[in-house]
Formats: structure tokens, C-alpha cells, sequence
DNA sequence: AACTATACCGGTATTACTATACGACTCCGG
DNA sequence: CCGGAGTCGTATAGTAATACCGGTATAGTT
């Protein structure tokens, strides 16, 4: 197999990913937040039902900023079972992962 | 056409974060940057060499763990060229608590 | 009631792309 | 010489993103 399906735990690992962005949708229309995230209404509908657990790093990115959320936050979020905080890095100040994660 | 091809913006974006992403590798080797993150060397040569334009989600999310890295910080500096961080952003947090241990 | 418009859901189909493995090649430090 | 690290090309199973069709439900209109 040259590329190994995915796991239960990704799949389920999609599923709170969507379950979060439908959720900080709260009233707004899916085309209207489609829309502004440049991206159609069929694929915003797959993300937030989970039925694609692993989509594009710049489509999430584009409907997280739509919503104003923040990447590390839903991160933080979705593996809030195991995650502990690494060491920090040797670049700049500027891309440090954030201490205190608040939504 | 089903799905259009990717734009060169699109593409551009894709080697500016993988450049990011080799730059905060530093000297670690990609076989351990891509053992901890839980990817194939393979994968991550070509993200950080930018022929993968639009990297999974959990990929990105993976390897900037690994490197100590924000994902809100990493798109602040892709989008840099038309979007410099707001002054108020910048300014407010950054009085209130230091960004990062550094090391 | 019947018609219209909007929004959400489900499945199907199709192209573009990701993630991976394999092999060969270069470079560099022992 | 040899082993580890990185590069490059080829190949391929699996997935993402999109469009289209129909169906349901709700709300407004005539």
C-alpha cells in the first residue's frame, strides 16, 4: 500500500475539527462564511460534518479567520487529551507558540 | 472543470510556509523532525521545499508541534506581503506578558 | 393553498492533489 | 571506503475540492 487509509482517530480527529467550526458558525449563513472564505459551500458543509477529517491547511486557515479563530486554539482544543507544552525554539520571538490559548 | 488547478499564488504561499518551516528546523535533521511529527522524511522534504503547495491540516499542525511553532504566527507571516500585523496587536500583549522562553 | 426563496442535507461523479515508498545520486565526516 | 543526510525523479493508493441532482424544512409572498 503506498498510502495508508486513515485512522479511526484521524476520522474522529476531523469530526471535532468540524464539530468546532460549526459551532463558532453560530447563526451565520454557510454561504455567506464559504463566501468569505473563498472556498464553495460543498466543501464547508464536508468539513463541519466531518466528512473530510484531514482537509488543507489554507482552507481551514481561511474559514478559522473567517470565524476569527485561532489555529492553535483549535488545535489546543481538539487533542485537549494529550498535549503537552514542548520547550521553546531557537527563532524568533514572533513565532512561538502562544503560553496562555484562549478562544 | 471539476476542480480548478492551483493558482501561483497559491503555490507561492505553499513555499513561503515551507520555507518558514525549514527555517525553524535549523540544524535538526528532517528524519527527526519527521519521526517526532509523525510523517515520512519524503513528506516533509516536500513541504519545506515547497512542492506541496497545500499541505493536510493535522500535517502542518504536526511538524509546527514539533518545531515549537504557532500556526496563527506561520500564516501572519505568509500573508505579511498584504497584511502587516496590526499595530494594536502587536503592541497590547506584547506589554502584558513575555512572548517565549527562550532558550 | 400554491408558489417562491433560502438554507441545509445526502449521494454521486470527476479532476487535482497529498502522502508515501523506492531507487539513484551527491555531499560530507569518520 | 562507508554510513548518514539531503536531493531528485518515478509511481501509486488515497484523499480534497468542486459541481450537480434531488430531497427536506422553514419562512415569506401572492
Amino acid at each position: 500500500m503506498v498510502r495508508e487509509p486513515l485512522t479511526e482517530e484521524q476520522i474522529e480527529r476531523g469530526r471535532a475539527l468540524g464539530a468546532l467550526l460549526r459551532q463558532a458558525r453560530a447563526d451565520r449563513t454557510m454561504v455567506d462564511v464559504a463566501r468569505a472564505s473563498g472556498i464553495s459551500v460543498e466543501t464547508l458543509r464536508k468539513i463541519e460534518g466531518g466528512r473530510i477529517p484531514t482537509p488543507a491547511f489554507f482552507t481551514v486557515a481561511a474559514v478559522a479567520a473567517t470565524l476569527d479563530l485561532s489555529l492553535d486554539a483549535l488545535l489546543a482544543r481538539i487533542d485537549s487529551a494529550d498535549a503537552p507544552a514542548p520547550v521553546a525554539a531557537t527563532l524568533g520571538p514572533a513565532l512561538l507558540r502562544p503560553r496562555g490559548i484562549a478562544v
